[in-house]
RNA sequence: GGGACGUUAGCUCAGUUGGUUAGAGCAGAGGACUCAUAAUCCUUUGGUCGAAGGUUCAAGUCCUUCACGUCCUACCA
């Protein structure tokens, strides 16, 4: 009977562009979610952005935008990343909508009437200037135990020591630099130390597989009768960028409240939008969630176990709502620091490595082959990374189809003969889809991998043993050569099966190359027959070449000092500041990179041609746009006039190389209002994602002169 | 300060409820081979399993202490 699964990750925050670890979260998840899907069960993969909090809000005002527009922002430049990952999801929506606000306020009714909310006065640091309740975050001063200057309101950097923000020594706002002031206010509290609480929160751990980490953790929680457990502080005073709690105006339910509501929201509006339909669930979202046989299961960081397994289930039970089935923590991704020097900065970016043209399955098998169902941090080394993938996929894995299929092609017709494994191999194979299913299904994945990888051997192990080189300068043995390559290629099936989740482009390529279906799991316990036709042999994958990675680990000098100073105004956790590292990275032009040629497009008439008006435009000057990562402002001229337009082309060109060039610029072009300023024109440059040329004109054209 | 988890060959990791000479891949060395993206195959060199104590007939595996790393410690998303 297939499954009915409802899967999420962690919702990404949305005040900041897509790192490394969002990734590694994302590839696991999909992993899992593509294995599921090949099994017949049936999922629903959904995420959404988090959009609320007194961060955005902030950051937004300091941009000199509203907090909707900040998130749009945000949420907009990292939109592509996420389909460049291979990633499947079902339905991407934002905590900042009508769904939440509708659901969010029936739980806390819900709560409500189940008398597990109180409210309580406390009192709290105030910025008088600003007119905001400071957050610990948010409150600077001396440390009081070792003296050390501008130290946070929760703990001192420099010595360790943890105390109360009313505890600093000459404590100022960090956003207005006001002396706080205490004052009053009333929050909001979710009873936590309700003894129901405790009770469910018991149960509810007793009885969910939750791993081995995670169940001490909560037992510390939850230990001593749940005295441990205290209220859970829900609300905010305005400003707030949230949601306003129904009955109580100017208080504004706490982010983290109405984060985890999100996974709800996106998949309501996903029902909503017809999606869930389409996706073979005629149901409506209430009689959905309300099928005690749908699997909820949450894939989350380590850092907000405390979020997902107390306040979420405790949340959803006392509403009367279905509770996860499981929650998955994994830990974090580092980075070889040692071996790095810090000049060099640390942190790799996805968007430095998609804009290398870096392989999205590279890093999809990479961060596989190290994932373990465990909650442990994993670490990534670009000499392994390399090693890993050339030796594994291209050396391994790839190896097998090229060396068998070239004999195929030139000495068959591209026909098979019927495969004929020998015993011992053909034992390996068959008791290998359980093992591998139950690792897939257990997160298991490097376990995983290291199965398919010895099966990779022995299909390599086979084809030294039979010798097809040789057999084919004998006219006699032709047959044995026919059968040993066909067996080769039936092999090769069957690892690709068992990869596709993890690589699902190459997994289909291989398929539409060999005429196999990649996603077909049933399909491995027969060989493939024999007349079975393949296409000519071509390279599914090219390897890594180190230059690649130099490119990827080299951030531009100027982008490190800027990301440095943000990264610290942001947040004091390091896996942030690597995202900010990472988002200011320049990228040099020269790299090697694969080109994806895209077809052409309809057929135009010259008259359409004509409506375009490209002139000849000399670069007077270029500049960087501060606040803008891809974004160059370039004067040109025109011949008749200057222009000012900005170009999306800061990651291929330092302007000062550009000033004086000339380039080819679309005249007629309607200006378009930037944040920055307005738009007249575009430059023409080539370009498919991996790399951007700007078009020259040959010397001796003028500024103006048509072009046609 | 309290707590959780980790520390196994140069690198990345396996090591089941404690049980014989601690395993694999990559890298290194030697050889074979040439079908294949300098891929593959065979052989082989590397470890007093973070440190020190302890329990046991027997410990990488259990206990204690220490060191290092990551994270949590509630109003911090």
């Amino acid at each position: 009977m297939p499954r009915k699964l409802f899967i999420t990750t962690a919702l990404p925050y949305a005040n900041a562009p897509f790192h490394l670890g969002h990734f590694m979260e994302y590839i696991q998840a999909d992993i899992w979610v593509r294995f599921q899907r090949l099994q017949g069960h049936k999922v629903h993969f959904i995420c959404a952005d988090d959009a609320h909090g007194a961060p955005i809000m902030l950051n937004a005002e300091k941009q000199g935008l509203t907090p909707e527009k900040l998130v749009e922002k945000v949420t907009s430049e990292r939109v592509g990343d996420l389909s460049k990952f291979n990633l499947s999801f079902d339905h991407w929506y934002s905590t900042h909508s009508p769904e939440n606000v509708a659901l969010l306020h029936d739980i806390y009714k819900k709560l409500k009437a189940n008398k597990l909310i109180i409210s309580r006065e406390i009192e709290q640091f105030y910025d008088p200037v600003k007119g905001m309740f400071l957050a610990d975050r948010y409150i600077k001063g001396i440390c009081p135990k070792c003296g050390a200057k501008d130290q946070y309101g929760d703990s001192c950097e420099v010595c360790g020591a943890v105390y109360a923000p009313t505890d600093l020594k000459s404590p100022y706002s960090a956003i207005t630099g006001a002396k706080p002031v205490l004052k009053k206010s009333e929050h909001f509290f979710f009873k936590l130390s309700d003894k129901r609480s405790a009770k469910f929160l018991n149960e509810w751990v007793a009885n969910t597989p939750l791993q081995s980490e995670v169940k001490n953790k909560l037992a510390e929680w939850l230990g001593d009768g749940g005295k441990n457990l205290n209220d859970w502080d829900i609300s905010r005073d305005a400003p707030y960028f949230g949601i306003e709690l129904p009955d109580a105006p100017g208080k504004y339910f706490y982010v983290w409240m109405d984060a985890p509501v999100g996974y709800l929201a996106s998949l309501k509006n996903y029902f909503e939008s017809g999606k869930a339909k389409l996706n073979g669930e005629a149901r409506s979202f209430d009689e959905f969630l309300a099928d005690d046989e749908v699997e909820q299961y949450h894939f989350i960081g380590k850092d907000i176990i405390y979020f997902h397994t107390l306040f979420w289930p405790a949340m959803l039970h006392f509403a009367g709502r279905k509770v996860p089935n499981n929650v998955f923590v994994h830990g974090f991704i580092g980075f070889s620091g040692e071996k790095m020097s810090k000049s060099r900065g640390t942190g790799v970016s996805p968007q430095a490595y998609l804009k290398l043209g870096l392989n999205p399955e590279w890093l999809r098998y990479y961060i596989a082959a190290k994932l373990n169902d465990r909650v442990e941090d994993l670490d990534f080394n670009p000499d392994d990374f390399v090693a890993r993938v050339n030796s594994d996929l291209i050396g391994k894995y790839v190896n097998i189809a090229s060396r068998a299929a070239g004999f195929i092609s030139k000495k068959f017709e591209g026909k098979l003969a019927k495969p004929q494994l020998p015993p011992d191999i053909a034992k390996e194979f068959a008791a290998a889809a359980p093992e591998i299913a139950t690792c897939y299904d257990g997160r298991e994945f490097g376990k995983a991998i290291r199965k398919i990888m010895a099966l990779a051997d022995l299909a390599n192990q086979y084809v030294d043993a039979n010798k097809p080189w040789e057999l084919a300068k004998n006219e006699d043995r032709q047959s044995e050569l026919h059968t040993v390559c066909s067996t080769c290629i039936s092999m090769f099936r069957d690892l690709t099966v068992y990869l596709a989740p993890v690589l699902p482009q190459l997994a289909a390529n291989a398929g539409e190359m060999f005429n196999f279906n990649a996603g077909d799991w049933k399909a491995l316990t027969k060989l493939l027959p024999a007349g079975h036709e393949i296409k000519p042999y071509k390279h599914l994958m090219t390897r890594i070449d180190p230059k690649q990675m130099d490119a990827l680990l080299e951030p531009a000098l100027e982008a490190t000092k800027e990301a440095k100073a943000s990264a610290k105004a942001d947040s004091k956790s390091s896996e942030h500041a690597e995202a900010a590292n990472s988002e200011f990275a320049l990228v040099p032009p020269e790299t090697p990179k694969p080109v994806v040629i895209q077809p052409i497009n309809e057929t135009i008439s010259i008259d359409d041609f004509g409506r375009i008006d490209l002139r000849v435009a000399k670069i007077l000057d270029a500049e960087l746009v501060v606040e803008a990562d891809k974004l160059l402002k370039l004067t040109l001229d025109l011949g008749i006039e200057t222009r000012t337009v900005f170009a999306g082309i800061r990651s291929a060109y330092n302007p000062k190389d550009l000033v004086g060039r000339l380039t080819v610029t679309v005249a007629n072009l309607a200006p378009r209002k930037m944040r920055f300023g307005e738009s007249q024109g575009m430059v023409l440059a080539a370009g498919d994602g991996t790399g951007i040329y700007l078009l020259s004109a040959d010397s001796g054209a003028v500024p103006g002169m048509r072009i046609k």
